[in-house]
RNA sequence: GGUCUGGUAGUUCAGUUGGUUAGAAUGCCGCCCUGUCACGGCGGAGGUCGCGAGUUCGAGUCUCGUCCAGACCGCCA
């Protein structure tokens, strides 16, 4: 038997018991007499103590010359700790060692297995299953699996079955780049793996499954961020004879949930509901982070008109307020105006106005503008004396989306960003579609089985970018945490989609014809959302990067640093699949 | 595809206008230490300054190229 107990387990109430331990040498502490070794394992730590006096020589030399990350065991009797160590569980006991096997040596460790490592983020994750030692790493592994269990245990509650769909499907071009599998059985064909199981969840509700839902690893290639890996996993559920309301309540009762079980987090009421329009308006962005204010102000009723050509040949002016840098220096807001102007954000300028405490105002632009206009300019952002005003104007979604970004990073400098806090919010009624400029033609917003509102089905020949879709996200602290629609379950809706969306018949039988089959069936009405559980449990967790939550995840050009992969295959591996390399040189 | 930041000891980093033998902390090794738990003290080893070319009497430092890493934009129905 290696161990009679765990490294977090033993107590004041285990002494004078003889246990046998085992788990990795953390740190040697060698004071001449007396030696101390802290073992530790997935449970803890636990204190061995090798004594001049009560241990042979022969023990105290060996456990003086163990290595960090050893593994050993050891037998001994648990005693009473002569200086009690109260940050920890087991600082009241330690282990005085009578036998100690060393079952296995290691090499120094790259870097300290702590919780705050000298590793950098390469090394880490080339030597994953070190970083995995480390608490943070290991909590945040035990953190996800306690989310994918209360996810599991709502939804299995709620009658919802977990099934399994395939991995090796077929490619469509909608969508996010596939990742393709070739066929070595079907020469020269290709499997894709899938970016959703969203026809084969669909497939379900026409075959009677219900309540259908699945944790489930899926596949986008596309470039990474430090919240995008390119295979990920989905939270992904469907369900039949249900509308709108019915999935937004059951599903915020998911998240209500998972807040309450993994943060003792009680959301009262129903999350609030904000439509896409209004999240446009609003913040410039269709996930905002609702933890703060700085709502935007359209200003172009009381700005323009006025000399300053700049507003009045604008399609939009807006602005923030942000509250309390009015004490920002001319040169701080210079740097502002700089980090506007970055090609990432991309505004041409930013005009400002500093509202001072006494309650009067002063604007960049007070050559074109008197108290009285900025007094509006301040009413309409609802600045407050102390506060900054920051306003950007030009092309629409240009300005919402600078200003989103401009609102985001004052958040951040105050500090407005906690993420202990947790703003939930539904963003509904989507546009069904969305013009590419590149292409010149519209694409589904959500996903093309995605069905437009009631009533509005007139205004795809005329307006297709104005018609509304029955698609919802539900967005956490700024984040996309997880969308969902309201499919079409009519061939004949289907046919129109498809139609608008530029498919011919026959590209539409080719690419989803197994489903349009399905619908002729008797297909249910049925809906589903899909939530990303490595953002989500990110978010939970108080993280910003999805990898701490992640076993064994890829750095940011999609490779995994452990293993060295993706990698070149053989030749005859090649020639088994009918493939030839042919990589255009620059 | 683009913008930006970085690459110096095992690790995390410093390194001035280009100038002697490239430093610190930590880790590692050795010796000392009877209550440590970020132990302490003394000593030691440890460097292709990412790689290649160029400028120069002289390059860690300047220039160009390249590779690698990170953040962001595009992209991600």
């Amino acid at each position: 038997m290696y161990r009679t107990h765990t490294n977090g387990e033993l107590r004041a109430s285990d002494i004078d018991k003889e246990v046998t331990l085992s788990g990795w040498v953390q740190h040697v502490r060698n004071k001449g007499f007396l030696v101390w070794v802290d073992l530790r394992d997935r449970y803890g730590i636990t204190q061995l103590i090798f004594d001049g006096e009560r241990s042979p020589k022969e023990l105290i030399e060996k456990a003086s010359h163990l290595g960090r990350e050893y593994v050993i065991q050891v037998k001994g009797k648990v005693i009473e700790r002569q200086s009690k160590n109260p940050n920890i569980p087991t600082g009241d006991i330690e282990i005085l060692v009578s036998e100690l096997n060393i079952l296995n040596e290691s090499k120094t460790p790259p870097f300290t297995i702590e919780d705050k490592t000298d590793g950098g983020e390469e090394l880490r994750l080339k030597y994953r299953y070190l970083d995995i030692r480390r608490n943070p790493i290991r909590e945040n592994l035990i953190f996800r699996h306690k989310v994918a269990m209360a996810v599991r245990n709502y939804l299995s509650n709620e009658d919802f079955i977990e099934v399994e769909t395939p991995y090796l499907i077929k490619s469509t071009p909608e969508g996010a780049r596939d990742f393709v599998v070739p066929s070595r059985m079907n020469k020269g064909q290709f499997y894709a793996l899938p970016q959703s199981p969203q026809t084969f969840k669909q497939l379900l509700m026409v075959g009677g499954m219900d309540k259908y839902f699945q944790i489930v690893r899926c596949f986008r290639d596309e470039d990474l961020r430090a919240d995008r890996q390119p295979e990920f996993t989905q939270i992904d559920c469907e369900m039949a004879f249900v509308e709108q309301e019915d999935v937004l309540e059951l599903f915020e009762g998911l998240l209500k949930h998972l807040l309450a079980e993994l943060k003792g987090v009680h959301i009262e009421g129903n999350i609030p509901r904000m439509t896409y329009d209004e999240a446009m308006q609003k913040y410039g962005n269709d996930k905002p982070d609702i933890r703060f204010g700085m709502e935007f102000g359209e200003l172009n009723e009381v700005a323009q008109h006025k000399d300053f050509n700049v507003f009045n040949q604008a399609e939009l002016v807006a602005g923030i307020a942000v509250p309390g840098v009015n004490s920002y220096s001319r040169k701080d807001i210079d740097k502002l105006i700089d980090w506007v102007r970055r090609p990432q954000v991309g505004a041409k300028g930013m005009v400002y106005v500093r509202c001072n405490d006494d309650g009067t105002f002063r604007s960049s632009v007070d050559k074109f503008y008197d108290q009285e206009d900025l007094a509006k300019w301040a009413e309409i952002t609802g600045a407050k004396p102390g506060d900054l005003i920051c306003v950007l104007s030009g092309n629409k979604n240009e300005v919402r989306s600078q200003l989103s970004a401009l609102r985001m990073e004052m958040a951040e400098r105050l500090g407005l960003r906690n993420p202990e806090e947790f703003a939930p919010l539904w963003v509904i009624d989507f546009p069904l579609l969305e013009w590419d400029e590149d292409t010149q033609r519209y694409y589904a917003m959500h996903h093309p089985f995605t069905a437009p509102k009631k009533g509005q089905l007139e205004l795809l020949d005329t307006k297709p970018g104005e018609v509304k879709a029955n698609a919802y996200d539900l967005v956490l602290n700024g984040n996309e945490i997880g969308g969902g629609s309201i499919r079409i379950h009519d061939t004949q809706m289907q046919d129109t989609m498809f139609k608008h969306l530029g498919f011919t018949p026959e590209e539409a039988k080719k690419q989803f014809g197994f489903l349009l089959e399905a619908f002729q069936y008797g297909a249910p009405p049925h809906a589903g959302i899909a939530f990303g559980m490595d953002r989500l449990t990110s978010i939970l967790g108080g993280e910003e990067t999805i990898r701490e939550f992640i076993a064994f995840p890829k750095n940011n050009m999609g490779r995994d640093l452990m293993i060295d992969a993706p990698a070149t295959i053989d030749l005859a591996q090649l020639q088994e699949l009918s493939l030839k390399v042919d990589i255009k040189e620059k």
